[in-house]
This record gives structure tokens, sequence and C-alpha cells, in this order.
DNA sequence: CGCTTTTCTGGACTCGTTCAAGCATTCGGA
DNA sequence: TCCGAATGCTTGAACGAGTCCAGAAAAGCG
């Protein structure tokens, strides 16, 4: 597939662009943060290992690390639930998470701009970013809860 | 101070119109967060405990739970900070973070009402809550920063 | 080639939170 | 006013996610 190769070189060339280094353990991990939806830690470091063989989960932690801090990736942690990782970074978009599996989906900004960036009040803070998070309920869930009561009546 | 029996027996009635029983603990909790400042679990426990001589973590914990869970009060829980909780619920406000000492101030809805509680696409989600969390450096750690500058220059 | 950064093994450790079992309370009804 | 059942509290232990540590080995890149 020409498709991986070329995606693996845009990494590569990310990386150094970021001024990283470019070893296996890293592009592996970015192709996994890439091709999975919103993986765990444990996700990225089960894929990173079907690619290169074997990776410590400390390089996973370490790579993960530097790459959100160059802004490779992006670290999402909707409470109650361990830390997530996504490649779509740079752009201004929310999530839809699922109360009950925890699940998270992209959304589009629902202004599109400056709205939903600006607190009425800054209150002296230098403001950085805004993050919206979405609470509900996944339909895979409600599909799930809805037969459990069918079930139980 | 009247003032003070006053909130305590206004929480006793929101206790029972919750269908909770009325208990120390639950009182000491509520009066806690309420005169906290987003405090964090330990900080309830500690003024808890200044209130009514002793309570254990866990029944912290699981007053916090129930008081939640009926809406007396909101739990939240900035990535990469243990949980918070306040006492304004109800009404549709936001949080400003400090990416530096976690501090955490109330901001007013940007837009008011439904526009910043209505996601673009809901994915199939049925959504209940929508959060919005700016993060950014508080004053006090801007200033803080500004001087260690000068320290080191 | 050689210096520097990164990764590895592997473990110990912190922190916030939850579980489990028994004891103590609350509160509605008699 | 008192009693009994449901509920809440206590103690103590455990858990999961994540961090940090150290030294040794490996790899990148000038």
């Amino acid at each position: 597939m020409p498709g991986h190769q070329r995606e693996e070189e845009a990494d590569i060339t990310r990386l150094r662009a970021a001024g990283l280094r470019v070893t296996a353990p890293r592009v592996a991990v970015m192709e996994a943060v890439r091709e999975g939806d919103h993986p765990l830690v444990d996700d990225i470091a089960v894929a990173a290992r079907r690619r290169i063989g074997s990776v410590s989960t400390q390089a996973v932690y370490d790579v993960l690390h530097a790459l959100s801090g160059a802004g490779l990736v992006r670290r999402i942690e909707p409470a109650g639930s361990p830390a997530r990782f996504e490649a779509r970074v740079g752009d201004n978009h929310h999530h839809l998470v699922c109360r009950c599996c925890g699940a998270v989906t992209d959304v589009d900004c629902v202004v599109g701009q400056a709205p939903c960036l600006e607190p009425a009040s800054a209150a002296g803070y230098e403001v950085d970013e805004a993050e919206v998070v979405f609470w509900g309920v996944c339909p895979d869930c409600t599909e799930m809860s809805s037969i459990e009561e069918r079930e139980t009546s």
C-alpha cells in the first residue's frame, strides 16, 4: 500500500520540522494515533508494536509527551477517563463524549470561529485555548440500554 | 453568626428536597463546597472536619457522589487536575483554568443560552451537557513568571 | 566516527479514587 | 415516643493511571 508509505514519510517530515529526531517508535506512535479513533495509551502501544515488533510502554509515554509538546498530536482527557490522543491538530474542533462507554467523536466548531474562543470576561487570564466537550450517550449505548430495558421488563 | 445558620438550614432543605437524608457530614460538605473556591476533595474534607470534628475521607467521597448525583453540587475535572467541586449549579456557566497553578474561575456563558449548547452535528448522540473550558494562565502566575524572568536575567 | 538523544528493562512509588465489611445513624410509622 | 429497616458512615485495603528512577544499550545525525 503506497498510501501507508506516503503517510509515514509525511510523519517523518513533520518530526524533522518539529526538531525531533526520527525514530522507529516515534513514527509508529504517530501512525497509531492517526489511524486509531482517539486511542488510549495502551491502544497506541499495541498498534505501534504491531508495526515495529516491540516498544516499551515508557517509550510510548515519552514519545507521546514529546509529540504533544511539539504539537504533532493532541492529548485529550475527558473527566473520568484515561488520556486519549488524536492526530487532528491545528483546527478548532471539539468533542462529543459518551457518558456510558467513554467513546469520543469529533465535531466541528459550532460557531466556526471567534465567539466560541472568547470568554465573556477573561478575569485577567491570558487565554490560549477554548475546549468544548459535549456530554451525552452514543448511539451504541442508547441502543444497548433500550435492549436491556426490554429484557428486564 | 445567623448567616451561617440560615445557609445551613437552606442546605438541609435542599437535601430533603432531593430525597436525601440529612446527616452531619452531608451538611458540612455542602457548606464546605459553597464556601470554598472550587475546592478539591481534600480541601472539602478539611473544611468539613473543622465544622463537625471528624469525617472520614471516604464519607466525603460518598457524600460528594450523592450530592453531585442529586445535582446539588457540580463536579468539575479539568484535564491533568484532580476533581474539584462547586455549589453553583443549574446555571450555564463555564470555567477558566490556569495551566500553571490549576486555579479555576467561573465565567458566564458567552452566548447566554442555546448556541453554546448545541454541537454542529450530534452524530447520533443524545447530548445533555456542553462543557466549556478556557485554558490560560491566571494573573498570579503571569506575574510570577515575569518576576522569575527578571531574576534569571 | 563520535557525541547526544532516545529507548530499554524493571521496578518502586505517588496520587486520587474506589471497594468491602461491619457499625452507627436517620427517619417514617406504630 | 420508641422501633426497625434502610441508609450512611467508618476503617482498612486495594486499584488504575501515570510518573520517576537508574543505568545500560542502541540509534540518529552532524
